[in-house]
DNA sequence: GCCATTTAGTTGAGCGCTCAATCATTGTCG
DNA sequence: CGACAATGATTGAGCGCTCAACTAAATGGC
């Protein structure tokens, strides 16, 4: 035997099943909430926010890759699907002949309007009105050190 | 206007971005790991897990998709790829003629016995190890809240 | 006791994702 | 400069999931 085996114990154990169980019940009813009232999973919602933001509402593929914690590949498939929606539109980029500009268009952006306040009002009730302002912050603390902690 | 939405303020913002962030981080590197090293997606892993700990490593359907967070149909598509793969089988259920019953093979507890010592290590590199025994505690309070908060 | 309702579980279509392979372009360095 | 690696993005196969529809058996009034 090379190296044992650090098990959880009972109260990691716990922890760690109640954080499986939280976040897969979050963000399951968060995704059916946003299926249901907009027709689009959270992923591509993500992804509308994130050119909605964007200086000329527009992102190059990678860096929306990067801002919504995609892959590539799941991003053009993603991108292909809000294409066809008339979402977004894709555009060569003028600086790099190898890269593409994903652009969100006023249909996109009427999309996203509508669905915002239902979306924001679904977090609300769904994490931030369950916890206490001490446990949003414990919250956001331990989320970014994971974070940080993954990315390495 | 009936209803003024209530929009998340830049720090609210700020914690439930870090939240999906590291969420998101964290799963798909768990499943990745998992995937390389056991062939199954975490999901499948979770099934055996709860299977091998209940009496006779036995469950009847709709405890093993109440116990891992699963609906019924997705238990269902899950439990034929894992019964192709011989990692378990049903019965027909002797109390109740429209159950089944869901065992776990003793090949099937083989390949989760092998998978578990790496993802355990996983779990606690990901997790455990990234956060203080404080923030460990606080991360169980606040998943244990959220997911009371989300099941009514 | 019988019919409507509920519960247990499965199925198929369709969608989103992963993985690996691919193509084109750009960067690098001897 | 020119070869080779690195980068940007896409593609197709295959898998897991959701949703809705379905079958079969148990339950609950009246």
């Amino acid at each position: 035997m090379v190296v044992m085996t650090r098990w959880l114990d009972p109260d990691e154990q716990r922890t760690w099943r109640a954080f499986l169980t939280a976040s897969r019940a979050l963000m399951d009813t968060l995704d059916r909430e946003l299926q249901r009232d907009a027709g689009m999973p959270h992923a591509y919602y993500e992804i509308l926010v994130r050119l909605s933001e964007a200086p000329g509402r527009q992102l190059r593929m990678s860096e929306l890759a990067d801002a919504t914690g995609s892959s590539r590949s799941r991003l053009s498939h993603a991108a292909a699907r809000l294409e066809a929606a008339g979402w977004i539109r894709r555009e060569d980029c003028p600086t790099d002949r190898r890269g593409q500009v994903a652009v969100l268009t006023d249909d996109g952006f009427a999309v996203l309007a509508a669905a915002a306040p239902g979306h924001v009002e679904g977090v609300r009730r769904h994490l931030f009105d369950a916890l206490s302002p001490a446990q949003v912050d414990q919250l956001r603390r331990i989320s970014e050190t994971l974070a940080a902690h993954l990315e390495s």
